[in-house]
DNA sequence: AAAATCACCAACCGCGTGGGA
DNA sequence: CTCCCACGCGGTTGGTGATTT
């Protein structure tokens, strides 16, 4: 039973890599290109298995790698962005050029988690502690931070870019486990003026408030740009996430 | 100085998924 | 339609250096 094993294990290195190894992986793929993890090893020359090579690849040796301390901004959009995507590190790190998913992961549990609780900010929810603490005694949620959504703020939020958690779990659904719980975003059914995307009221674009001041997807909005209606903001916000008429299409993403 | 504990992070493991046969 | 393979992802583990006792 059981799943057959991804490589002949018999012959094959584990563990640290020396620099060997490394600079008989970088030579290949330089040329020879990435993709085809599987016969890589062999081809190459390497008693390792292909997902090991590829993860080499990928974490370490990839030219492109930023390396080094992650910055207060870096900090603060892996925040923001794991409270909209929860755990899907590779969309987050898709979002952050030159780091690599297992990076961020890493950060996230060593560093960022530990900040937020001393914050005292639940880093599973985004939600205050003791505030999580209360609810915890009437509901389920898990960690996935669409559940963000019940919080009275975060809960804006949700709403006006149409978030519809499958991992937010209410009492009706755990009665209902047929219900279609697809993760959907969609637009907001309203068309009144949008605070969703400001930052705690305070009139800053969605990019903004993931820290994205210098992006194109930034409406330059400062802090009172936000119009009227909104409705310009939160088309921008839509753009950032890879919404296409108004849905999420998560492959955009990732990093290209 | 030695032992114990903590913190960090590279690497591994198992599973889900998409695509081709 | 089903099966198999390869890839990619997220969770977890284990080694190592730093810090504390």
């Amino acid at each position: 039973m059981g799943r057959s094993p991804c490589c002949e294990k018999a012959h094959t290195n584990k563990g640290a890599w020396t620099k060997e190894e490394d600079d008989r992986l970088i030579a290949y793929i330089r040329a020879h290109g990435e993709g085809c993890w599987r016969s890589l090893p062999k081809a190459a020359g390497l008693l390792r298995c292909g997902k090991s090579c590829r993860l080499r690849w990928i974490n370490y040796l990839r030219p492109d790698l930023k390396r080094g301390n992650f910055t207060e901004e870096e900090d603060e959009l892996i925040i923001k962005l794991h409270s909209l995507l929860g755990n899907k590190w590779s969309l987050i790190a898709g979002r952050l050029p030159g780091r690599t998913d297992n990076e961020i992961k890493n950060y996230w549990n060593t560093h960022i988690r530990r900040k937020l609780l001393t914050r005292g900010i639940d880093p599973a929810t985004h939600r205050p502690l003791n505030e999580t603490a209360q609810d915890s005694a009437t509901t389920t949620t898990i960690s996935f931070a669409a559940s963000s959504a019940i919080k009275e703020e975060d809960q804006k939020i949700s709403t006006s870019i149409g978030i519809v958690g499958k991992e937010s779990i209410n009492p009706v659904q755990e009665k209902c486990p047929d219900l279609n719980l697809e993760l959907r975003i969609s637009p907001p059914s309203q068309t009144k003026p949008v605070e969703s995307f400001k930052s705690g009221g305070r009139g800053v674009c969605f990019s903004c408030s993931l820290g994205l001041k210098d992006s194109k997807s930034c409406c330059s909005c400062g802090m009172d740009n936000i119009g009227p209606t909104g409705a310009g903001t939160s088309n921008i916000a839509y753009d950032f996430l890879g919404l296409k008429n108004g849905v999420l299409d998560y492959r955009s993403l990732e990093m290209k």
